[in-house]
DNA sequence: CTGAAAGCGCTAACAA
DNA sequence: TTGTTAGCGCTTTCAG
């Protein structure tokens, strides 16, 4: 059988309440009771039911993540960023990933509604926006990477995409390629969009060339800048360099590039995003855009835990994480910058 | 304020027993009355309270998995196989990731009691056995990848390391690398030693050379792979190939003969273990042992939902499932086996 | 300092 | 087919 409160509280000589007490630390309980009913349930391997302490407290100590269906360093990154911070703050994780449409993301929220004290969700799809009818309401939400001004008043966290493939076009500019093709993710992800934004945007400040062939559509996979790359090579005009929208992809591209014979960076230059730790290990070390992904985790989790403490704020907070340029060989730079 | 049953009972002008059974398709209620009350559940956004559905039920219709603090793709598949299998069977996935001692995880272990109706725990540290006192009781559960006869009559589950490890090991041998250096994982890790034994009784029965010096323990990251690397180099004998007991290491083992001028295969070849998704993108790519972490997560759900439908069996099944080698040309298999 | 008792929201007999 | 009611295990007034 369960041993409940009512087993400790008999075995102690004392009622519930008291025991109660003692658990939770609210109210005065003599030494001598406290001692008798510390002791009765470490005998009896006593737990409290979360279920029925949920049920009085209103609050589940639990925070929900809906998660796309997206392997990878990235998301084990934000998911560890999340665990930490949850786990230290006293709360536990309910993670939903998988969910790569409208549809999945909406059953998950439904049946993870009653079981949550805040959710942290990241639907990178530009459709994002379609989901804001249905949000639970009472309970604190954060979108991460979501359009901003889409999902109605929610607080958002976010990478700043826009910045960083500016930032990592204008280090390829700066080092001396004109002619830039860039990979991008699927065109339905908000990421993909911003980065391709940032790449358009520097190219024409900077007055690098670009080519409507240079712009190959991946899914962030390594098998899809693998593919993009191999396409590429076959164009007549071959570019510089090759900005891909996350490091996997870059991955594909060098490998690639290293079947085809093409040295990198010598002939070609390739730049990545992400910054994954092994990108530093990559031959040639890749260049990329440091993103945050354990920080942006762990500040969605903060963000909640915030508004679960604080009355409730009516006006959303949007933050961008800044992004950081990570240059190593692959860019070509080093050649220019000896040490 | 939150809508309860009893609120869409008194709209839908029926009692709480009857929408329950609506809810619950728990015996039979008139086709008008269903319409009225999923009419009003409808209206006024109800959803049934996990909390107290769980308190009278004993069933939370969640599952914990204790994981320990590692990063990388191999884990991030284990996470996926997991979660898409809670959520098929209408499970949620309660994870708590970054234990890396004992304690830690019977904290963890003490949280999750009473919130989980089953619990996959993975522990890969040899001291395991020390967690079988402190294991909950009442719920199923499986062990992933630990000393099998360690934690008392529990399920569990493991990858075959031995056995991937062995047949690396050979075929490195039978391509004709005689000298072979070891890169480990933390001894106190249980994959790692596995791998380690395979290793050496492949090397015994097929009559390899091995030294002590080419025996370097690394930690599974790709730092100590190249850290390692560069450390075996300074030795004055090298051997003919390296065998990482994971790919992040042979990754980084692979930053360090490149950065040292040497050439993989030709010069020296390098396998890894586990097949991460980018292993076939690497440069060269990379021999290595595939690891289905995907199913093992998936499994590992499988086997407690079995646990909670069947009544329990008293004796623990060990289950172990089998690697497959890769060969890519990493190892310098491919030179001797034209296509 | 301690205990009795009233629920939290839901399900499942049991009765009607 | 439907309603009444007794809990599930816990927390929290409110008296003592």
């Amino acid at each position: 059988m369960r041993v409940t409160i009512r087993d400790v509280a008999r075995e102690a000589g004392v009622s519930v309440a008291t025991v109660s007490r003692v658990f939770n630390d609210s109210g005065p309980v003599s030494e001598q009771a406290r001692l008798r009913i510390l002791e009765a349930a470490q005998r009896l391997r006593y737990a409290p039911n979360e279920a029925a302490r949920t049920l009085i407290n209103r609050r589940s100590q639990a925070i929900g993540a809906l998660l796309p269906d997206l392997h990878g360093e990235f998301f084990s990154e934000v998911m560890r960023g999340l665990d930490r911070a949850a786990q230290r703050a006293g709360h536990h994780l309910l993670v939903s990933g998988s969910h790569d449409d409208r549809a999945a993301v909406e059953g998950a929220l439904r049946a993870m509604r009653g079981r949550v004290d805040g959710l942290v969700l990241m639907f990178p799809d530009v459709e994002a926006a379609a989901l804001a009818p249905n949000l639970p309401t009472g309970i604190p939400i954060v979108l991460l990477n979501c359009p901003s001004d889409a999902c109605g008043p929610v607080d958002t966290l976010a990478i700043d995409n826009f910045g960083g493939a500016r930032a990592m076009t204008r280090h390829l500019l700066d080092v001396g390629h004109r002619r830039i093709a860039i990979l991008t993710g699927t065109l339905r992800n908000h990421d993909a969009l911003e980065r391709l934004r940032g790449f358009g945007a520097a190219l024409r400040d900077g007055g690098g060339e670009t080519h409507d062939r240079w712009r190959l559509v991946g899914d962030f996979t390594e098998a899809s800048g693998y593919d993009a790359t191999r396409r590429l090579l076959r164009e007549r005009e071959r570019p510089e360099a090759i900005f891909a929208s996350n490091d996997s992809m870059a991955i594909g591209a060098l490998a690639a590039l290293h079947e085809a014979g093409i040295e990198v960076p010598l002939e070609m230059a390739v730049a990545g995003f992400d910054d994954i730790p092994m990108a530093r290990y990559l031959s040639p070390p890749l260049t990329s855009v440091h993103a945050p992904a354990f920080e942006l985790g762990g500040r969605a989790i903060g963000r909640l835990l915030d508004a679960l403490e604080r009355p409730p704020r009516r006006t959303p907070r949007h933050e961008t994480l800044p992004t950081r340029l990570v240059v190593r060989s692959s860019c070509g730079a080093a050649a220019l910058q000896p040490p």
